[in-house]
RNA sequence: CGGGGCGUAGCGCAGUUGGCUAGCGCGCUUGGUUCGGGACCAAGAGGUCGUGGGUUCAAAUCCCGCCGCCCCGACCA
């Protein structure tokens, strides 16, 4: 029995060793908490890429790029923003032997720096709204790390707007967090809860921070992605200013919101098994292979002409990757893409052949036989059934798991032995909040959109509520 | 920073009451037979036993120091 690496559910860092590799720089200088993206993993980073390049265009945005360096006195500016992130900054204070005036941040966000060059930018009503992305690395030196979910370097976007009035940069605020939810309903496969957060989990700086939490197969929440509402508040340290249609000097109000590559640590969590990495088929580089049954030093050319053509009536549909290596056993393929998670995998071989058929098998366990002549049909067939599928059970998993609690005694009990998500009513103050984070470690993960009309007491002070929040457990 | 664990071949580990040439599985190389669910046989290559010092006739093994890694916790949009 071979001995690769095993996947646990219970221990997500140990899936998909062709993903992520553990950096372990020279012995002089190890970092804790790095990760290497290998070609594999780099490739779900990319459909990522590509498919949020693609809404950002069509919503008007551009991409662009800005320093890895911010000046130790930008991120001063902002009172909020430094106290949140300064004790999580790496910070250069030596460069060309010498020891540096003011020392430079390496970016842990970008708001500074790039707020500093907007305020250029930005001289009349005409030259809004700024909609700019960015696809960078930035660095938060974190305690305690984990692969993909918390590492001291991490691969995100982040998109920094402007905009001429409150109201418009409120609806971009939201219109954003809405393409974040479509692509990881519709891409990743992972359904999510939008909502706002609390002022105590907000981002630093931020006026209003929304977000989509996700839950993942321990039951644990997963923040997907965030949008802020800034308001003025960089605009006004960052003096960016503009002339109004009134030949008035106005502020601008200001957005951001970002995605990192913590969302593969979601699309792992949530859908793979202890035989390795589902990939939803629109969230896979490769969703089909095709394993003929080859047979070394014999003559295989039938069964690879097949194969050959079945590649190319499916590539202009999907990508495909036809693995004819003779080195390997059919069994020993068939592992290897459970263990990757390719959507869907063909079999063909001679017997197939004599019948005109071959064999669709789905990462989900479903086989069925195809003739060949129905193929295609079947192919995108069976990919978008088990899109919906792997759509479905995430969604049953995060309903089944959500509870109504209207007793703090007994969600303190549940919370204890069932780690879910538990709508409670809350009054809105932070010393309930924190009451219930000492108590049981879970917090407010969000005050979603979609709101139980009636009314409550909090479940802490017994004053009236403002709402049921979801509280839960989180990474 | 606190608590626990670990460091021996590319990977995973055994060996640790001091004792012989440091071993096993996977992977790798070569040859042959296999090939519809992780093939088998044979022959090979691959090691400063984390590091520095000490004890000893003798140290992977015992003692002390250092370094590093992992897990749990504190921290965290």
């Amino acid at each position: 029995m071979a001995d690769r690496i095993t996947p646990r559910k219970e221990d997500f860092s140990q899936w998909y060793a062709d993903i992520i590799q553990h950096a372990k720089l020279a012995d002089q200088a190890p970092v804790r908490g790095c990760l290497v993206l290998r070609p594999n993993g780099y490739a779900l980073w990319e459909v990522v890429q590509g498919e949020l390049n693609k809404k950002f265009k069509e919503t008007g945005h551009q991409n662009a790029y800005f320093p890895m360096f911010i000046p130790e006195s930008f991120l001063n500016l902002e009172k909020d923003h430094v106290e949140g992130f300064a004790p999580q900054c790496a910070v250069v204070t030596h460069g060309g032997g010498k020891k540096l005036e003011e020392a430079l941040i390496i970016r842990p966000t970008s708001e500074t720096i790039i707020n500093s060059m907007y305020s250029k930018w930005v001289k009349s009503y005409r030259d809004l709204p700024v909609l700019i992305n960015q696809w960078a690395n930035v660095c938060r030196w974190e305690m305690r790390t984990r692969p993909f979910l918390r590492t001291m370097e991490f691969l995100w976007q982040e998109g920094h707007t402007c905009h001429e009035t409150e109201d418009e940069a409120r609806k971009e605020t939201l219109k954003m967090l809405d393409i974040y939810l479509g692509f990881v309903r519709d891409v990743f496969a992972i359904p999510v809860i939008p909502g706002r957060k609390t002022e105590s989990e907000k981002f630093a700086g931020a006026e209003e921070t929304y977000c989509l939490e996700a839950m993942m197969q321990d039951k644990k929440a997963l923040q997907a992605a965030t949008s802020h509402y800034f308001g003025q508040r960089f605009a006004k340290v960052f003096d960016i200013k503009f002339q109004d249609r009134n030949s008035q000097m106005q502020y601008v109000y200001q957005t951001s919101w970002g995605i990192s590559w913590r969302i593969l640590g979601a699309l792992i969590m949530t859908h793979s098994d202890d035989q390795g990495l589902v990939l939803p088929p629109k969230a896979a580089p490769i969703p089909v292979v095709i394993v003929p049954i080859l047979q070394k030093n014999k003559d295989n050319s039938e069964v690879l002409n097949v194969c050959n053509k079945m590649k190319e009536e499916l590539m202009p549909h999907h990508r495909v990757l036809l693995d004819d290596r003779l080195e390997h056993s059919p069994g020993y393929k068939f592992n290897e893409y459970e263990l990757t998670g390719i959507p869907l995998r063909i079999e063909v071989g001679p017997r197939d052949l004599a019948n005109g058929i071959c064999v669709l098998a789905r990462r989900d366990g479903k086989k069925s036989q195809v003739k060949l002549s129905e193929l295609i049909v079947r192919v995108n067939e069976e990919l978008s059934d088990l899109q919906k599928s792997l759509y479905n059970a995430a969604y049953e998993r995060l309903k089944n798991n959500t509870h109504l609690e209207n007793s703090f005694s007994t969600f303190k009990e549940k919370i204890e032995s069932e780690s879910g998500f538990y709508q409670l009513h809350w009054c809105g103050s932070r010393a309930c909040e924190d009451k219930v984070k000492d108590e049981t470690k879970a917090t407010i993960r969000c005050i979603p959109f979609a709101q139980i009309r009636e009314t409550g007491k909090c479940i802490v002070c017994e004053k009236e509520s403002t709402g049921r929040v979801i509280f839960a457990k989180n990474y």
